[in-house]
DNA sequence: TATGATATACGAGGAACTTCGTTAAACAAC
DNA sequence: GTTGTTTAACGAAGTTCCTCGTATATCATA
């Protein structure tokens, strides 16, 4: 599929930023983080160095700010990272997962039941 | 809920074969172990050391050779880390995540689809 | 009790990850 | 062009994770 290494912890809070407001620049990126805990500007500059040397994030280092923005979509990388866990906790079993998920269950909102059995339809369908 | 720390890639390895083999000695976990991938005996007894020290493995230290055990059951481990990953990556929404995992689906077993459903109305009339 | 087999304990070393201080470059405004 | 501001680059240091060699303890048995 693709070859990205999977974020770290750390690269993810920061990726989850960049989904809402990329393109964006190292300042506006670290203003964010900085709201809920301290760093320091140079440790979200050198994060998103890193992070482009992997090739987790694109940059565009026309302008002297340079802009960076994700590689992968969130929807993209949710993807992956449920493929992961699925092959390395739940035997490679998608339905396995989603019970797994469901049995934590607080209350769910009906329109959200209402996509679950929809998709549920689906996947019937194609079987 | 729990003070564990979530385990490592690697140490989520060695508890998918203890789930299956404990309790077990360090020999019996490493001749697991190798049958897929070399590994030295002295890494596995490290390995189990350490998870011992974080508490992620209890162990019977009467015998010679002690006797290791994983401190939580593998539906536990799953629903921390389904926990972990829905908070880190799905905004804390279980269904979003669901959703998610049903998207990437493969085919999938009838009598699996219907434990989903049933699970499903059982949330419904909890809301 | 000496030998060999099997076990644990310890700690060193390397890799990946994270943090941040220091330096240098780009730029604006005076 | 000098000064002050904002930026990127670089590298060092601390941490965790993983691997494994070496040393030491236990035990059976001849």
């Amino acid at each position: 599929m693709n070859n990205l290494p999977k974020p770290t912890k750390t690269e993810l809070a920061i990726l989850n930023i960049m989904w809402i407001i990329s393109p964006a620049t190292v300042r506006e990126i670290h203003e964010e983080i900085i709201k809920n805990g301290k760093t320091s500007y140079t440790t979200t500059l050198k994060m998103l160095q890193v992070k482009h040397q992997k090739g987790l994030v694109t940059r565009d280092s026309e302008h002297k700010a340079h802009i960076y923005q994700p590689t992968l979509s969130k929807k993209a990388t949710q993807r992956q990272m449920l493929e992961d866990l699925k092959n390395r906790l739940f035997g490679g079993s998608i339905s396995s997962l989603v019970i797994q998920a469901l049995g934590t269950n607080e209350t769910t909102k009906q329109s959200e039941l209402d996509e679950i059995k929809a998709l549920l339809d689906k996947v019937e369908e194609n079987n």
